[in-house]
DNA sequence: TCTAAGATAAACACAC
DNA sequence: TGTGTGTTTATCTTAG
């Protein structure tokens, strides 16, 4: 989808960000009406995103999975900090936590913010960024595993599997089909995978619905730790373009201040049904307008602004944020 | 260089 | 009958 267009993701935790209430750049700080504190973090020249998904799409993520939640917010360079498995909440240090990728970065496609730049610096060309259909470091097995890993109910028919797969790595999207197959071989191939017979009187549509074998699920996940951690740390991300995804979050859209409309009461009801407020954690949303990007913070949570920057420098910044905000 | 893991392609059977 | 699903085999690439 275009980011041309500028409509309000779905899920946007705080409309009033965009209302119109705040100044770009002429106060650090601003608390918008709905108690939601947004900061403009920095005057960013940014690249348009080439892989924004379209609403249709962003709302599939958005109401089929457990990070939906995050699914519109997440994107922000892994600031999606919901655990996975609210089963695991109470067992951060468990490897079987997947809150651990939230902390340092969703199970998207990393998304790196860029430093922080001077407005006097900001007309110095970007470098390009990588094509958004960059294949996935992620081996199938992964991906599987990540898209059974986010149902509601850890089990996925194949056909669900492709689509989480195509919704959440675009490259999948325009890939030929050769990797649906792949997929199917790793299902079949693979032990950390077993196939689950659909209950027959609930049975639409054709095949059967496969979970993670409990016991390679911590194998499972360090696989996928090893490789986030890879290529989170050798991207040298600080310089370099982001070797996965655009800067613009896969489901988020750019939005205008000036064109949104709020209602009050939508954000109210969404915020009193915030799963993360009691969580220990909380949920960031970055948006971008112009040429500021604000970092949207429930109203009670305070970060300073060194805090702040140091959340939108990098990945390894993003460890520090995340263990802080763990405290 | 060897090995294991993963990716890819292809063929086939089966179910819907 | 066509399509999707599941299994199996083979080959190639890559990382350790």
């Amino acid at each position: 989808m275009d980011s041309s267009s500028h409509t309000l993701p779905p899920s946007s935790p705080c409309p009033t960000t965009f209302g119109g209430s705040l100044p770009f750049s002429s106060s650090p700080q601003h608390t918008c009406s709905s108690g939601h504190l947004s900061l403009p973090l920095s005057p960013i020249s940014f690249p348009p995103s080439p892989t924004s998904l379209s609403p249709a799409t962003a709302e599939s993520v958005h109401s089929s999975s457990p990070l939906s939640h995050c699914t519109a917010s997440q994107c922000l360079e892994g600031q999606n900090i919901q655990c996975l498995n609210t089963a695991d909440i109470s067992d951060q240090d468990d490897l079987t936590c997947l809150s651990w990728l939230h902390q340092r970065g969703n199970l998207l496609p990393l998304q790196p913010l860029p430093r922080m730049t001077p407005l006097s610096q900001s007309s110095t060309p970007t470098q390009p960024l990588p094509p958004a259909s960059s294949k996935p470091p992620y081996s199938f097995s992964s991906l599987i595993f990540m898209a059974i890993e986010a149902s509601p109910h850890k089990r996925l028919p194949v056909k669900d599997i492709y689509e989480w797969i195509v919704n959440n790595f675009p490259y999948y999207r325009t890939a030929s089909g050769g990797w649906r197959n792949s997929v199917r071989h790793n299902l079949s191939l693979s032990k950390s995978f077993r196939r689950i017979q659909r209950d027959k009187s609930q049975s639409v549509g054709k095949g059967s619905l496969w979970c993670v074998c409990p016991e390679y699920r911590p194998a499972l996940l360090e696989v996928l730790s090893k490789t986030h951690n890879y290529h989170s740390t050798n991207s040298n991300l600080i310089n370099k373009p982001a070797p996965l995804c655009p800067l613009t979050p896969d489901h988020e859209e750019l939005v205008p201040m000036e064109s949104i409309e709020y209602q009050q009461d939508e954000v109210s009801e969404e915020l009193e049904k915030d799963p993360l407020s009691d969580s220990g954690y909380i949920e960031l949303h970055y948006y971008q307008s112009n040429q500021y990007q604000y970092l949207v913070l429930p109203g009670d949570t305070e970060l300073d602004l060194e805090t702040v920057e140091i959340l939108q420098l990098d990945v390894e910044a993003q460890e520090a944020a995340g263990s802080l905000l763990d405290l």
